[in-house]
DNA sequence: GCAAAAGTGTTCCGTTTACACCCATGG
DNA sequence: CCATGGGTGTAAACGGAACACTTTTGC
């Protein structure tokens, strides 16, 4: 359940409800990331009242006294999203005097990759509202926000390029068009199919489910799911995926 | 000039010397890297008093509340090694609950990459050695400095593949094989030399000086210097050594 | 039959890899 | 004349890019 103040990029926080068990000058910021039809996109919230009211954030908090930096990350968004399994890693500290006006803040992002089928947005009240953004089409944002997700994604397309991470977004059971996608989403090119398929079997990352598609318009495709053993292997040993 | 508690990790400083104009539970601590001779080396410090004696460290210091947190990294390299110009990234944040056994501090790791020549380590008195140690034996570190060197060596190897990198490490003139020698001490493989050369020298990043190595026992190397203009194309372009 | 996506085949071409080999210099 | 590193050549294997083509399904 999401209380009001809760979710929200911690800047927003009144002075006045700052919890007594928090760091005062941390913050942990979260970006997450879930494909939606072919698209990639962000979870942002909204606030209705103080310094930043009706301009879009971050989903954030701040970090407990006894809780590690990584552990409030992951609070945060299952909190928001109430998924409890999901790819989770730091992008950086931004700590720049001036990224919040009224006093000083270093706040550390992380990235969350979700399935969106498993996300179940629970409002508290309404004093703010939390949506999807097409990371292609984003609204005007708090402080330094839009500079956390731009970085994000320059970070995202790096990575998912060394690290089969792409597949955290999808469910168990994908077709290879749909992991194509993320691809093409995250790296903002168009692929040849028949070379991506290849590549990809090529890996022997996939594992085929041997099931097809059902009432689809079209010739169905064949399920496969993530082979998770050679994962750990590939993240280890290196992985390679140029275009 | 180096003062005693001034470019050490911060955390070994003891309580009563936190200085007034910094946050309190914040800190930067560096990875100051340097080729020595073929090897990858590491400038880490050495505490002689408090809760941390006798074990080396990172460089480090506390975040003042005027001061960026690059601006801080910055501050200590070079008030560490003497060294205005050189590469400098962050690496992360690392904020574990118990890091630091007193109280709780989160610490943001920055990675400088210098060139040896040009560092001049200036002791302050006798509370303390500063050092370069070669990364295949390390010392005994305190805190999780272990694990945040350990951290960025794999970010290192990481980083200089995808982006020309390795010239921060050299002298504004330099041979191939100084070169070579650069990505072998990171990438900890042995290099083909003929195969090496033909790569570098294909990505045009190179200019030659037209100018030989004096006094060496051997046939004299051309030297090389980089260019800086191509690097700036190819940070935003994407540049890919794999080996 | 048509649209839409699945899935296969093939050709071209640049890159990587492995290794043999010659060159220059100081001791 | 030998050790050391500089530097070139080359053939085979591999891998990516481009694109033509066949298959399956629902409407």
């Amino acid at each position: 359940m999401i209380k009001p103040n809760d979710l929200l990029a911690p800047e927003m926080d009144k002075e006045e409800h700052l919890p007594e068990d928090v760091m005062r000058n941390i913050s942990v910021d979260n970006l997450i990331y879930a494909m939606d039809n072919g698209k990639l996109k962000v979870l942002l919230a909204k606030y209705k009242q103080g310094i930043a009211a009706n301009k879009w954030g971050l989903i954030g908090h701040w970090v407990k006294l006894d809780e590690d930096l990584e552990s409030a990350a992951y609070r945060v968004v299952t909190q928001a999203t109430g998924v409890k399994n999901f790819h989770l890693d730091q992008l950086a500290a931004f700590g720049k005097v001036k990224r919040y006006p009224l006093r000083r803040i270093v706040t550390v992002a992380y990235y969350a990759l979700v399935r969106m089928e498993e996300v179940s947005i629970e409002h508290g009240d309404n004093t703010h509202e939390v949506d999807w953004f097409d990371v292609k089409s984003l609204p005007e944002l708090i402080f330094d926000h839009k500079e956390i997700i731009e970085s994000s994604l320059a970070h995202l397309k790096y990575k998912v390029r060394h690290e089969p991470i792409g597949f955290s977004l999808l469910p168990e059971k994908f077709t290879l068009l749909q992991l194509q996608e993320i691809y093409e989403a995250i790296l903002d090119v168009k692929l040849d199919k028949p070379n991506f398929r290849r590549k990809i079997q090529k890996m022997n990352l996939l594992i085929n489910c041997k099931e097809k598609q059902k009432d689809v318009a079209h010739r169905a495709a064949t399920l496969y799911r993530f082979d998770i053993n050679v994962y750990e292997k590939l993240k280890d040993f290196g992985f390679n995926f140029e275009y």
